[in-house]
DNA sequence: AATGAATGAGCCTTCATTCAT
DNA sequence: AATGAATGAAGGCTCATTCAT
């Protein structure tokens, strides 16, 4: 009888989460449970065991990406300058959103069924709540935008970043990060 | 365009449209076609005969939007002044995406298989350029944007206006083309 | 107001069947009414007036064939040699069957719903029967078999031949046909 | 064989193919996984993890028959006198293709899918070659023909029988039995 | 008589989820 | 706990045939 242990489990959910994350970034979706169970070669059930719900691998495949996230932002807060540290954090955030699929539709996501995720997603409001305030004090970005405004038009240019042709994305993203920003000073 | 002939056949097209416009509305997505044919009451060969694919569909919802576009597009090339002319088009362009689920969709696609979609997307194309030169001459825009750029920025707006909730995006629809518009400018 | 004659009338007929004849050695199967209809760019009514099913249009394409099988047998049946004529007969018989796919199974069928068809296989029988009975008495086929036999192991031989690929039919066809008329000899 | 390893998956498996071969038996195709589904009353679901495929299903129905005509043929292998040998098989052959709709289709058919298929279908061919060449060394079989020529004549003569009406079928498979093996003498 | 729109049964297949082993 | 068989709703599509125009 192999008795499994807490080690295990925990292995499983790596490997499963591994395996979600090449057939992600492969398929651009994120892979069905039965699918990830022939993938990584374990019963279906057990995959269930792991991942109740299609909507609780999403968001297990999108917490590393989302501490990722609020560690982008943590370390612009630590820039002297307000404005600079908004922009600073606008920028790493869209780059990152960019880069790993999914996670702007959880960071705009309404609520989160994962504690782990709805715990990040609070810091990352409040991190960046105060972030906007002080630019805004500062005079560098304008008084009427409200921090759910940034985090929409962050969305809408990664969006608009997606549209373009997969090569030569890096050069898009810096000029639309230009113009929002520019649209965003005072 | 009253292509059919029959006029129970045009009947039929216009009821499948309305139909699928509707859920396309409520539920953010194009129905499939048997669950179009089963909300209309017709068979599903019916469905297929005026719509042989889901993207057929697609088009045809946007068809009518799209001519609006363009309309809306030409309109504001008659404005004299050409920064404001411009401005005028991409404010209203958003408007009508954000109104009209879909559009925006099929406005950023590459290709379209209906010829009064590629016919209205070609025109569309054209006087957005026109409009974009005359205002990157007349420096009320930055030089640097592209015509494509503008399009994919312009979907990148509405979609960042859908994460609002439904009451209040008129004022946020505005706010966020300020934002749009002041990135944009020279 | 276009009058159709009889004479339009009989050239539809022929268009469909030439379309259809087209389609038959093509792919393997007769076309649809439908897709019939589609190809000769006639409406579905019109074909449907001429065949107003699948089988009356497998019988219909099966007639032309039919009739060249019995002037096959007639020819055959003009050899002095009751024995040479039989296997005469049986031979040309074969190949034709194998060339014109379908016809076989006309052959073969119990009924026929065309007249024309019906006729054809009428006088076929009638034909096949006196060859047969003329080389029995003759002891140059074996006196057990019937005419419904040599039908049938006919249609046999013509299914083995099919089984071989199609370069290099000719000597197969060959080969069968001894081994049939030498299992048939008295 | 019992792949599965659980007893009612197993369990399911025959009574798939039990039910399929009533149908198959009855309508001479084999019925549709949906059609056997709402036959069996199993979820069409249950019935595409047996038989993931139409022809999944058809190579199931001839398992079991292909191995009783291995035994047939092997049976036939172990008389002594080489031209009996041959005979033997043969009347034993098509007399099972004719009883086992669908038989002879799978022997005739170029590749198989089913391991099993294919290795039963292999041992077949190779017992038919020796049975053939000693035959044709004894000089009990013209020495023109080769494997396949035996193997489609078989399937010919057991096309030809079924063409025959039921009642009385055996006689007739003894006549044509005898006109192919007289054919096909030296 | 010609046309082609409409019909709808029915096949194929996928997939999220449950539950017996 | 792990396994994987079973489920069945649902969507995609075809096609022979009927019937209004």
């Amino acid at each position: 009888m192999p008795r499994p242990t807490r080690a295990d489990a925990h292995r499983n959910r790596v490997r499963l989460l591994a395996a979600a994350r090449t057939r992600h970034r492969a398929e651009g979706r994120v892979p069905g449970l039965n699918e990830l169970a022939r993938d990584v070669g374990m019963g279906v059930g057990t995959v269930y065991r792991h991942f109740p719900t299609q909507r609780a691998l999403e968001e297990g495949l999108a917490v590393e990406p989302l501490l990722r996230l609020v560690a982008v932002v943590r370390d612009a807060a630590a820039v002297g300058d307000p404005g600079e540290a908004f922009e600073r954090a606008v920028r790493g955030s869209v780059a990152l959103q960019v880069r790993e699929v999914g996670l702007g539709e959880v960071v705009t996501a309404q609520d989160a069924v994962d504690p782990d995720v709805a715990a990040a997603k609070a810091e990352l409001r409040s991190l960046g709540r105060a972030l906007l305030e002080a630019a805004q004090k500062a005079e560098a970005v304008r008084p009427d935008v409200e921090p759910a405004d940034v985090e929409r038009l962050a969305r809408g240019v990664e969006v608009a970043v997606r549209l373009a042709p997969e090569r030569g994305r890096a050069a898009v993203l810096a000029a639309y990060l230009e113009v929002l920003l520019a649209g965003l000073r005072a």
